[in-house]
DNA sequence: AACAAAATTTAGGCAACCCGAAATCCACGC
DNA sequence: GCGTGGATTTCGGGTTGCCTAAATTTTGTT
């Protein structure tokens, strides 16, 4: 509900080209944002003008960050990463909200208040969704695994990231018992949108499920921490 | 730096009519929140036109808030000092600093979490500064003593509240030796605008004294916690 | 009571962000 | 090589908050 800012674009754009490397066009970043292509457009503008400039755009074939966007990106990106940790773990949020929650506290934190509340919190690594925190630093964390591979049925997997994006979706996965670390067993799935990460048990390969899984995938928990293979 | 809210008026209105009750003036308003006047009169109007008001204007002789306005004050007046507490005491920013950063993060937190917060740190009941944190419930928390009482040069006195609003000053005050809690013997002093309140030890009565105080008040640090009397 | 000074409000502008509609551009099919 | 549909940008508007300058009311004199 309140108005986005150069931040939440940044952190749209890293988002969008980790799924999809390369330039993001405007319609991409408009659906993702859930905005009109027009309000992509200007802003684009803007981050592209100001100094030093946090895309490169050129008009009609989309944009990417320039290095200072990226730390911009991940900047916001380990703002939030680390609120969600706060909010779940110390004041007890369920999972399904600390998402909301943090990406409104996010843009109100200064650089001190991440380093203490980093240092206070034993500089964890990953949300509560198991994504990973970027450090101090801004380097791009270790990717987990490429986006898209095939998640066959009857394979084992493991889920390692859950998207925080969907309240809705977040209760609907965890209805069906899935949290990060949880292991699974695919029976069936519709191959679409990627929403989170799975780690298949005998390769170890991970892909990414989309939106609609709760609807078309079914999976057989196992135990959580069992042996390897 | 950032552009203030309904939520920052309806404050600086509770603030400024704690001071001195009646009616602000638009250029009382203007000068606590240096803004221009203009600024001022037109945020009032809108104040007084949203559904329910939370002033009642009336155009040349100033606003006072409503009981809906009074009610968001000390919303917010409890976000603040909640926050405040939790950056000093958890994450252990110095005094100086915990107000602007609450300052920011008032307006990003939700009631869930407010709630969590206080139940977290035990439902404080004042701010690192010595002001009392409204309860859940927003009933104007007691006032502390009048504002204005005269306190005569050789009094004994007790800091109860420190304003929070001038990092600058905070630092000066604290180079005295001025801490919430302290108790002191007032040397000599200027009467001048309120900042920050005193109680006085023989007669128990507090007194707010003015931001030149570092300047123009002279006090005598006594044992902090000495017997009473 | 009449005025000038002080306080306040109105008017005209600016900066961010957003939207819908109209104008453009590009690329693919024929 | 030429349409034409879909994507993109441009244009005209709208909102919130703030500012300066000009207009207006109130206040405090004398």
């Amino acid at each position: 509900m309140p108005t986005l800012s150069m931040q939440d674009y940044a952190k749209a754009l890293y988002v969008l080209e980790q799924r999809q490397p390369g330039r993001i066009s405007t319609s991409a970043l408009a659906s993702y944002l859930d905005l009109s292509p027009a309000a992509v457009t200007e802003m684009l503008h803007r981050m592209a003008k100001v100094q030093p400039p946090l895309v490169d755009y050129r008009p009609r074939r989309g944009a990417r960050l320039t290095t200072e966007g990226q730390r911009l990106a991940l900047r916001m990106l380990r703002r939030h990463r680390l609120l969600e940790r706060f909010l779940h773990d110390v004041l007890g949020f369920p999972l399904e909200q600390v998402h909301t929650e943090a990406e409104r506290l996010e843009h109100a934190v200064s650089d001190a208040f991440i380093q203490r509340l980093a240092a206070w919190m034993g500089e964890p690594k990953s949300d509560p969704h198991g994504h990973p925190i970027p450090g101090p630093d801004l380097q791009p964390p270790d990717a987990p695994g490429r986006p898209f591979r095939s998640l066959a049925p009857d394979a084992r997997a493991q889920v390692v990231q859950v998207c925080d994006r969907d309240p809705e979706q977040l209760r609907r996965l965890a209805a069906l018992g899935l949290r990060p670390g949880q292991r699974f067993r695919v029976l069936e799935r519709d191959p679409y949108e990627p929403v989170f990460r799975i780690r298949l048990e005998p390769q170890g390969t991970e892909v990414l499920v989309g939106p609609r899984l709760a609807a078309a995938l079914r999976v057989e928990p196992l135990a959580t921490e069992a042996s390897s293979s």
